[in-house]
DNA sequence: GTCATGATGGTCT
DNA sequence: GACCATCATGACG
């Protein structure tokens, strides 16, 4: 079995989100490659978690790739920004991870181009990330993340040192008791969206190990 | 640098 | 016209 196939086959949502930190997402643009390492994901539940798209059963236009098999792409559309989510769990089964920030690695000039902006703001947030790599529509729904045109590379993985266990962003309808899901992040990544600028680690970003090299 | 606030747009009622 | 798993901006120190 290859990494992708064994990481998405495991039970645990949560698990699943914290492999997937320092995971490459890549995006075949017109202009070549472009992607970063993952820094910042965001697990949700299903149908018993009240800020998923799919809580109790929903099932509709918005929400119907969440039910796709585990590894397929979910693309979907807020406040006019697009944002990248992975279906994860057997077919049916409509659990999701939000991919909420990349560190740039590939075609950092094409990321500049279609986001002008120096540093980390580059692709510290959901909506930024997608619009860096050039994701601006929602043609790649339901498709694999093991294919070519948006998918993930585990050649060159990193390990991060520490990880973060936050609370989840956003969504209005988290109201109470039901503390299911989780915001995980790369310790001390500069990416990271909302870090302090004190906590950050300056001279390996948080990993264990950055000779591979960003080019 | 931090924080609070208004703009946002597509989709659904 | 309301909803929202967000973003950019402008006032601070």
């Amino acid at each position: 079995m290859n990494q992708f196939d064994e990481l998405f086959s495991l039970n645990d949502t949560d698990e699943i989100g914290r492999q997937l930190l320092g995971v490459e997402l890549v995006h075949k643009t017109p202009e070549g490659l472009a992607g970063g390492y993952i820094v910042e994901d965001e697990t949700y539940f299903g149908v018993e978690d009240p800020s998923s798209f799919a809580y109790q059963g929903v099932n509709n236009q918005k929400s119907k790739h969440l039910y796709d098999e585990s590894g397929s792409i979910f693309i979907y559309r807020m406040y006019g920004s697009f944002m990248i989510d992975i279906a994860v769990q057997p077919k049916g089964t409509p659990h999701g991870i939000l991919i909420r920030a990349i560190q740039p690695s590939r075609g950092l000039g094409i990321l500049e181009d279609n986001r002008p902006i120096n540093g980390k703001n580059q692709t510290n947030g959901p909506g930024k990330l997608s619009q860096a790599i050039g994701i601006h529509d929602l043609s790649l729904n339901g498709q694999s993340f093991s294919g070519n045109q948006l998918f993930l590379d585990f050649t060159n993985a990193l390990k991060p040192n520490e990880i973060l266990t936050l609370p989840r962003m956003g969504s209005k309808n988290d109201h109470s008791e039901n503390k299911i899901g989780n915001r995980f992040a790369v310790a001390g990544n500069p990416y990271v969206s909302s870090i302090k600028n004190k906590e950050t680690d300056n001279e390996m970003f948080g990993w264990k190990d950055t000779s591979i090299a960003t080019n």
